[in-house]
DNA sequence: TTGACAAATGCAAGTTATTTGCGTTTACTA
DNA sequence: TAGTAAACGCAAATAACTTGCATTTGTCAA
């Protein structure tokens, strides 16, 4: 028997008062985005996002609240490889981590590889930077499935 | 007396040779273009590009040849945190490496940190990945000059 | 409970970076 | 030096966001 997962822990997440705990109106429209936001096992696009939440906000509303929960830390942007931005939730459940994608089919998994502080140092050091505030780090490469694919077609 | 630098070492840069060597036809637009990467002490955009070889090509070409560029493996694509990408040169002096980016000017230094290949090997096999092939890392801070005219603002 | 009011929303219109279509030009090759 | 595919420039189209503004809605003090 499985221990619940550090998702489902929590049962019913309270989108409400999280917004009101970061000083947010809860309106029905941010209440549907954080849940969104919440229950996806991935990175999403505002396009993605505006799909899963359907007609219960514009996409204008949505990206306004998205700019908005990330200023708040309840939910962080990503550079996505195509151009895009894509969105994931921060809670207690979904700590600070990096990614690898697909290149095929564009998959993206969470990965717990970080930049050791003492690097951070040297690196402020040495390119005379105040500060080291934040990082991005992106792998990119080939999932188990698409390289089955692939081998299928040219082996 | 400095030892000549590495941008300078080979003199005259020969931008026709590298094209053919690329395979690509050494038109003028790549010509420019490719002198003007080479030029660059960082990234560039679409349009700092375009402003830095004037006349010499079409947006809609330079965007063509950007593309063809990266995918001869004789510039390199980046994602800039605002949205829009930025390019810059490959070659025997311009290895791999990251950056370091100011969050207030938006200054990009080159920083030589990467990621150790036992760390990708463990997180191919952790996610499932067959292989990876590419890394991305920014660092996100405030740069010295940024951080001088903050404190003086606001002490 | 209510009602004033700022904050948030939806729709329409505007930007901006990048792409596509197509007729013309150009660099390579024989 | 001519033939030809590749590359170009211009105009128009997309795609991802953003902005303006009139209307609605949560919050909070009365
Ligand atoms: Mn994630
Ligand atoms: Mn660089
Ligand atoms: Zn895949
Ligand atoms: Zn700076």
């Amino acid at each position: 028997m499985k221990p619940p997962s550090a998702r489902s822990r929590r049962h019913p997440f309270d989108a409400e008062q999280l917004l009101r705990e970061a000083g947010l109106k809860a309106t029905s429209p941010r209440i549907a985005l954080l849940r969104a936001l919440h229950a996806a096992a991935r990175p999403l696009s505002a396009a993605a996002l505006h799909a899963s939440v359907g007609g219960d906000a514009d996409v204008v509303t949505l990206y306004r609240n998205l700019e908005v929960f990330a200023a708040q830390g309840l939910a962080r942007r990503i550079e996505g490889r195509e151009g895009h931005a894509l969105y994931e939730c921060v809670d207690d459940t979904h700590t600070h981590h990096h990614h690898v994608t697909c290149t095929v089919c564009g998959r993206m998994e969470d990965v717990e590889l970080c930049v050791p502080p003492r690097v951070l140092e040297e690196v402020s050091k040495k390119a005379r930077f105040a500060e080291i505030q934040d990082h991005v780090i992106e792998l990119y490469g080939i999932c188990a499935a698409c390289q089955a694919s692939l081998t299928k077609i040219r082996p």
